[in-house]
DNA sequence: TTGTGTTTTATTGCCTCC
DNA sequence: GGAGGCAATAAAACACAA
């Protein structure tokens, strides 16, 4: 844009003078403007003002130059511009003024940029360039800040998905050491009966673990990237979606934390309805082996009549605590 | 001293706003 | 269409280890 180029001693106006407003009250800074005068900012290494027009720079509009009347002769001045002006870093107490005046604001109106530049012996377009890499330091820096604070944030979540993993876990080995146990008590019954129930055991945790890996899939791409798509696409892979077993509410439980009220249904196993029906009822296989939606209330509301995650619980029944899968 | 990485100053091109 | 902001980048200045 040609309108905008216009360099050091271009249309920015002068910035020979001094002002008399700008010096901070260290004590109080909002008075940034409201200051006494002070020369000092305007050291040897202060940029000088080519507007006057006694100091036109033959590279005018292309480098500036910082330096002190004093502190090169006459004859050495033309020489001093023979060669291209290299960069200046700024002095201390310069870049302390305007890191000051930063904190202030950090957005630069015109006028204010024009006594910044006077008080401090610089280009009105210097200030205007400070600022604009000053405000692109500190978005860096705050999309650092940012990026702890979510990686903190990650770090817990994570560390809370796996400790209740891990409880997961344990309450599964303990819901199967009682299903071992229960039978082994049954076994005393008929042989044909164990052995339905032991089809139908097998299929339970057959169902048990493809439903492990599903949940546990959702959750972690939940915790990843937490979209719903991907709750979706997750629920498609883990389950038939013609089963009619899986609603959308056990689906969306997954990631809300407290949803109880519906229970999974197992997976098909090789045995009858009627057969299942019958085992259900000889074999302490009651009415929360069906996943369905129950009565009851759900867990953050326990009932009398409610279940543990809307399980009907019966303190002898291993499975009274199955609603923990998910 | 020199090579290398980092920081700072400044430019360029594009975009938005008025 | 001009002014100003921002992202990307160049280049000088600086820091520092070998």
């Amino acid at each position: 844009m040609a309108g905008r180029r216009c360099f050091y001693g271009g249309s920015d106006g002068a910035a020979n003078t001094t002002s008399s407003s700008l010096l901070f009250n260290s004590q109080r800074p909002e008075s940034f403007f409201l200051s006494a005068p002070s020369n000092s900012l305007l050291g040897s290494n202060s940029m000088v003002s080519f507007q006057d027009g006694k100091r036109k720079s033959p590279y005018d509009g292309f480098f500036m130059r910082s330096y002190d009347e004093d502190e090169i002769g006459d004859e050495e001045y033309d020489e001093y511009f023979q060669q291209p002006e290299k960069k200046r870093r700024l002095k201390a107490d310069q870049i302390q003024f305007l890191e000051k005046s930063f904190e202030i604001d950090n957005k630069l109106e015109p006028e204010r940029k024009v006594q910044l530049a006077k008080e401090l012996g610089l280009q009105p377009r210097q200030v205007a360039i400070w600022f604009q890499n000053r405000r692109a330091r500190w978005k860096t820096k705050s999309l650092e800040k940012d990026y702890d604070v979510l990686q903190n944030s990650y770090n817990s979540l994570k560390a809370n998905y796996d400790n209740l993993l891990a409880e997961k876990e344990k309450l599964k080995a303990e819901v199967l050491d009682l299903t071992d146990k229960l039978l082994l008590k049954e076994d005393k019954g008929s042989k044909t009966v164990v052995s339905d129930k032991q089809k139908v055991s097998a299929a339970f945790q057959q169902e048990r673990v493809s439903n492990d890996v599903s949940a546990g899939e959702v959750l972690s791409n939940s915790v990843m990237d937490c979209k719903q798509e991907d709750h979706n696409s997750m629920r498609s892979d883990a389950v038939d979606s013609d089963s009619p077993r899986y609603s959308d509410e056990v689906y969306s439980s997954f990631m809300e934390p407290v949803d109880c009220s519906y229970v999974m249904e197992p997976a098909q196993s090789d045995i009858s309805q009627d057969e299942e029906d019958n085992l259900r009822s000889n074999l302490f296989l009651p009415s929360y082996y069906v996943f369905s939606k129950t009565e009851a209330g759900s867990c953050s509301d326990p009932s009398p009549n409610s279940s543990y995650f809307g399980f009907p619980v019966e303190e002898d029944h291993a499975f009274g605590f199955w609603g923990t899968e998910l």
